[in-house]
DNA sequence: CGGGCTTTGTGCACACGTTCACAAACCGCC
DNA sequence: GGCGGTTTGTGAACGTGTGCACAAAGCCCG
């Protein structure tokens, strides 16, 4: 069987729902589940079994017809698709509050994303320990991210400093940034961003709450059916 | 001008961009901007000017055609478009690392979400205060949605522990939740519940990252384009 | 070895989201 | 009051994502 190394480019959506599968694919195999149907996996991830048949057959064909797919195989299969074949060193910027939780979150290094290092440009804060990692001053961002070859940076200071910091990741050569500043960042052409903003989900479950308020007070009550990638509504 | 209480549905993927542009829009008024263009919209979200249009005649016809948009006029429409014209208390459920986090940070309170209460199931934990915020006991998650009138709810367990919250959480009468673990959450029909994993962001940021890396060694540079309501490449 | 049952992989139709392009509306100035 | 310049609001075309429905493929059993 070859390696079939896809040089295919897999829709965003798919992109988006494959960790899901994977997470669940990975549960599984620990109860010792040998094989599972596209209906199994849609069950346990919330969505259609034409979707998960879809977007699994965007890897390659490694179902077999009548029984469905060996479970420990998908995960490899996903694993490679994902680049999980291989740790990722991310470097969070700004040990402020978020930035400490994020460092002191088992659930970076667990999945592969161990932290290569924490910066923060106030002094006061440089040094400090939290969750293992000593804090660096902003000033080595390069350095760390050119010893440790990291691609991976995350933005995690108030809102007047991110842009500053996503320019300084870029010019130390990150290529991706997971940004948690309610800030619009701009960047190269060429450098992926992925903003996460709580005050935006809040306000997007506001809006729903609203709205059923509204509905339930005048108009007819829908059933409400959210999705869109993240967030989903039973 | 009436009021124009919409009853009209408005899109997910617009929902999910009005309170970007709500941020932007305050911050402008904060800089004594008073009209601004669909096209420095745009500019200042990322976006292109014929989305903002759309995405802006969904609330009604509040631009002035030659002139643009008056900008208080617009945030207190989507303010009121997204139900930001009352606070929406949350409560947290789970005091460990992201808990806290999400306790001590600014941003909810700020932001019209206030945190009317942080439990956990661990009694070492319990009464020891936080960000402000004092936590109470898992027992006590109905008396403080009752007593509060809390409509949105946030899990910030470990993963084993999360569909136990959202069931508590429902019964209680929480009718959004935001779920930070990562895990499918099963809840009945009409509970919107929108998902963030950080694990998830990280590896499709690690997808990006390994076809670059697979592009760069053997087949064509693609300008590669993420999008997808949240998460931009430039 | 063939027939029945199960499950994948995918063509097709539909829904949703994005972008273009342009008429309609408004401002300000002459 | 009309004319040129500007910007909105939206119809229409396009692209992406979803879900149905079914043929093809495999397993098991008699």
């Amino acid at each position: 069987m070859p390696p079939h190394r896809s040089r295919r480019r897999i829709p965003e959506a798919t992109v988006a729902r494959l960790p899901v599968y994977l997470q669940i694919l990975v549960d599984q195999a620990g109860e010792g589940v040998e094989n599972i149907s596209s209906e199994g996996l849609a069950e346990l991830a919330g969505v259609n079994a034409a979707k998960v048949r879809k977007d699994l057959s965007y890897l390659g064909s490694y179902g077999t017809r009548g029984v469905g797919y060996e479970v420990d195989y998908l995960v490899y299969q996903i694993r490679r698709e994902l680049g999980l074949d291989h740790d990722w060193p991310v470097v969070i910027v700004g040990a402020g509050n978020l930035g400490q939780a994020l460092a002191g979150y088992g659930g970076f290094n667990d999945r592969g994303f161990p932290v290569a290092g924490l910066v923060d440009i106030d002094d006061d804060k440089v040094d400090t320990v939290v969750g293992g990692i000593r804090v660096r001053p902003l000033d080595e961002l390069a350095q760390i991210v050119a010893a440790r070859n990291v691609s991976i940076g995350v933005i995690a200071t108030p809102p007047p400093a991110a842009q500053d910091a996503a320019d300084r990741l870029v010019k130390a050569g990150v290529t991706s940034i997971l940004n948690f500043a309610p800030v619009v960042l701009s960047v190269p052409v060429g450098i992926t961003v992925r903003k996460v903003d709580l005050a935006v989900e809040l306000q997007i479950l506001s809006y729903h709450e609203q709205r059923r308020a509204a509905a339930s007070q005048g108009g007819q009550l829908h059933a409400v059916s959210t999705d869109r990638g993240r967030g989903a509504t039973a």
